[in-house]
DNA sequence: GACCAGGCACATC
DNA sequence: GATGTGCATGGT
């Protein structure tokens, strides 16, 4: 089987074991992508956490949270860990939706890809993943998200070399996959649940995994 | 108490 | 250009 039919069928196979993902957990544009920067090598449970202290107050907005006192949105954001640096990066996004899209992030899907893609990576705080996580995510644009989870699913199934970068795996999943939000977007939702449920750090893949079947293809 | 979780920027060599 | 380090909470 070619690279890329087997990277088709392990999404099948995920699929079929988990069910659809109906990713991302978040209910509007700007809220997943707060939740992206939130996200940002921490557990999601503490994400929630601290969405959950923005919402009951209702400062779930741009133009609100560019508003508050840092100090203030730190004591907020306390449950999602690194709090100080996550709201020097969140103050970063949101000083660029003012600048970009006065502070209508769906406005910014005027933008090409690529362009705003480099936009946004241009914001410190925002990396790769937190980026295409936003796009592809909050934008529903054509960008695949690459994670820790998706390094290491690779890895052991030996499908990418060993260190290989991100923006090599991105391509390697663009480059085998048609180009689709709806697939993008499950596709790496069910890495993600795949991951936490069968392969995490220092645990050995487990038979039940519904990738166990492609392992040393 | 150690390890882990949907990264990123920056320092240093 | 590669490698190391700081950032921090809460669950297992």
């Amino acid at each position: 089987m070619s690279r890329a039919a087997t990277i088709l069928a392990m999404y099948e196979a995920m699929l079929a074991a988990l069910g659809p993902s109906r990713w991302w957990p978040g209910d509007t544009p700007f809220e997943i992508a707060v939740g992206a920067i939130l996200t940002q090598n921490t557990n999601w449970g503490n994400v929630e956490k601290a969405m959950a202290n923005l919402k009951v107050r209702d400062l779930l907005s741009a133009r609100t949270m560019l508003a508050l006192d840092p100090a203030e949105l730190a004591e907020l954001i306390r449950p999602a860990g690194y709090y100080n640096l996550k709201t020097v990066r969140l103050r970063n996004f949101l000083n660029f939706l003012k600048d970009e899209a006065e502070f209508e992030i769906e406005s910014l899907k005027a933008h090409p890809l690529d362009e705003l893609r480099d936009k946004v990576l241009a914001v410190s705080g925002i990396g790769p993943e937190t980026a295409d996580s936003i796009l592809l995510y909050a934008l529903e644009m054509p960008t695949f998200v690459v994670d820790a989870y998706t390094h290491r699913l690779m890895r052991r199934h030996g499908l990418a070399f060993e260190g290989i970068d991100y923006h090599e795996l991105r391509a390697l999943f663009m480059d085998a996959l048609p180009e689709d939000v709806a697939l993008y977007n499950e596709f790496h939702a069910l890495i993600v649940r795949t991951g936490k449920e069968w392969c995490r750090k220092q645990a050995g893949l487990c038979a039940a995994c519904p990738l166990q079947p492609f392992l040393g293809q």
